[in-house]
DNA sequence: GGTTAGCACTCTCAGGGCGAGAGTGCTAAC
DNA sequence: GTTAGCACTCTCGCCCTGAGAGTGCTAACC
């Protein structure tokens, strides 16, 4: 434990050093926080704080900042118990009765609120809960050979995935299925469905099998998605340097809009489209170029891939790029899709 | 038109300063491309190009950097019809067949694949069609007075929603009624959503109109996710002026486990966690803090909110808004649990 | 013994000066 | 139309310097 006097000085030295992001001396911190002993005697204790490892000198004549150490110090015995200011508690709970009822959104806002509240990045992730359970099944018709599984696990979570079957069947059989799994998993975790699948047999089987894929990579945390917001606030800050132009990408990034903003629509059948600089229409993306392509079939659900960059870029690789990936992913869909 | 000559020298304008990033000069020119002009022929051109808007000089005695236009001319006319090696196809190709057969993350593979070939940011966006329409409806029973409606869309998308019901229902009424509309709204669009919510009664009705919205939702692509990747690649080039501990960051972000790499499971049942720095037990973390707290009842399903940043941080109001926000989840989520 | 004034010392940082280097435009000759 | 030559401009890196900030030590003081 730190004396009494030593605590208060290492507490100043990081509650200045965080606020400033300078080191802090003895001169300034006896002048700004008009303390009642001489900067030597502040001298005298920093050089006891540092053999003890609570702060660090960058170089001499520097002042000094706190280590990792002298930070744990603080959040531990130091730190004011905080507690945010009524009024902005209520700023921010407003926010919440504002938007969606998706769950889903609620986090993403939870997440930009948070960011922006402490102008550092924000991260929330999806609930998740160890031992995940079967809640509903359904299975969708998308050809004869193939079916879209949906389930819905026990914490209000839904997952998909498609499954290439082994023989031809129709939707009337696959909500027959559905129906009698329903029954038969309800509630079935890991350990149930590995012994189910070893009972059940067929399309019955198959799906049994599939489901017990889906709640093992649950299980194993594998899909933990996180909302994550606040890298511009972060990378704007003294210790990142952070360039003009830097700042401006990160502006376009955090748009939340950025799909959207992609002229896809624009987009030739085949082929690549290139936006340099100025030609755009919004006015963020000017010192940047976009090359993009669609994918899809013509006349079918499509996306598009694109390349964002300086417009310094190597324009030629980054179309024959974008190009190759488009018709790969083309493909793809179209094995899904099927025919 | 340019003159040949005059379009040669724009194109190793383009090229060479894509290369280098430094402004290029016309002595340096003739050198790196064993020219037969003199250098002074070069700069007469080069005065003329800049006359015309192709290129300009950042200062007096600088070399020429290109514009906008001369990017666009470079590209329309001046590139070689670039395609990528039969070996870098395969590489690329590769890939895919050993990634797994889910859709949606062979779109984040390209994504990757794209950013890491040509070093800037990738996009992929998820595919969308313009007119969605319902393809099959399944209704859960959460609660009394809730359920979820799981929507599978023409094109393979599945889109949930948490509904509240006016009155108490069981599942075996959700399942009929579910199969009611997948009779009546196989295939149904916007429009005629909007026709069969009219029609419609009860429950119903209340369905249709939930159905409505997410379609709609869909149709003005609001929803359109995009996989980006690469932005520590983009920030890495010069003109970005990048820092040590920018790019220490950014490795930590694209680290795609970042999520797992929460301490989530040792987090105190309430109250806020700090992870200071060194204390990390990863290497890449080791110049950050991190602040969290679980959401989520005790023994159910949870998940966690935190804050990444420098250790330098107002870990005090840190703390505080990290403990307020998770306890606005933890109420949101029980009202969605419900009781 | 703790506190403090005084002092010599160290190190960074901003600013100025300077020369090298790169690049330009112009002119006159080829 | 091309080019050698030249004067000119501007940046950039370097060195130097002085100011400023900060330190540790010592000796005196309460």
């Amino acid at each position: 434990m730190l004396s009494e006097r030593r605590a208060a000085i290492l507490r100043l030295i990081v509650s200045d050093y965080v606020e400033s992001a300078q080191p802090v001396g003895s001169e300034n911190i006896v002048r700004r926080h008009q303390l009642e002993v001489s900067s030597a005697t502040i001298r005298n204790e920093m050089a006891r704080l540092e053999e003890e490892g609570f702060i660090l000198q960058p170089h001499t004549s520097a002042g000094r900042v706190p280590s990792d150490r002298g930070y744990r110090y603080f959040v531990e015995y130091l730190m004011p118990d905080e507690d945010l200011a009524l009024q902005e508690k209520r700023r921010i709970l407003h926010q919440f009765y504002q938007a969606t009822s998706e769950f889903h959104e609620w986090l993403g806002l939870a997440a930009s609120v948070l960011a922006r509240s402490v102008r550092n990045i924000a991260l929330v992730t999806e609930p998740s809960e160890p031992g995940a359970r079967v809640k509903h099944v359904q299975i969708v018709f998308l050809t004869e050979t193939s079916a879209l599984l949906v389930a819905v696990l026990q914490d209000v979570k839904v997952r998909e995935r498609v499954m290439t079957l082994t023989e031809p069947v129709d939707q009337e059989t696959l909500t027959q299925v559905a129906s009698r799994l329903n029954d038969a998993l309800r509630g079935a975790d890991a350990p149930a469905l590995v012994h189910a699948a070893h009972r059940l047999e067929g399309l019955e089987g198959q799906v049994t099998e599939t489901l017990l894929r889906i709640v093992e990579e649950e299980d194993a945390g594998q899909h933990v998605h996180a909302h994550m917001e606040g890298v511009r606030e972060l990378l704007a800050q003294p210790e990142f340097h952070p360039s003009e132009k830097m700042l401006s990408l990160m502006d376009v990034l955090d748009e939340r809009r950025l799909p959207q903003a992609l002229p896809i629509r624009e987009l030739p059948e085949h082929g690549v489209a290139v936006v340099i600089g100025r030609e755009h229409s919004q006015e963020r993306m000017r010192e940047f170029s976009l090359v993009l392509a669609r994918y899809g079939a013509a006349d079918g659900p499509g996306g598009c891939v694109a390349i964002l960059g300086p417009t310094r870029m190597q324009y030629g690789r980054a179309i024959a790029t974008v190009r190759y990936l488009s018709e790969i992913v083309t493909g793809l869909m179209e094995r899904l899709y099927a025919s």
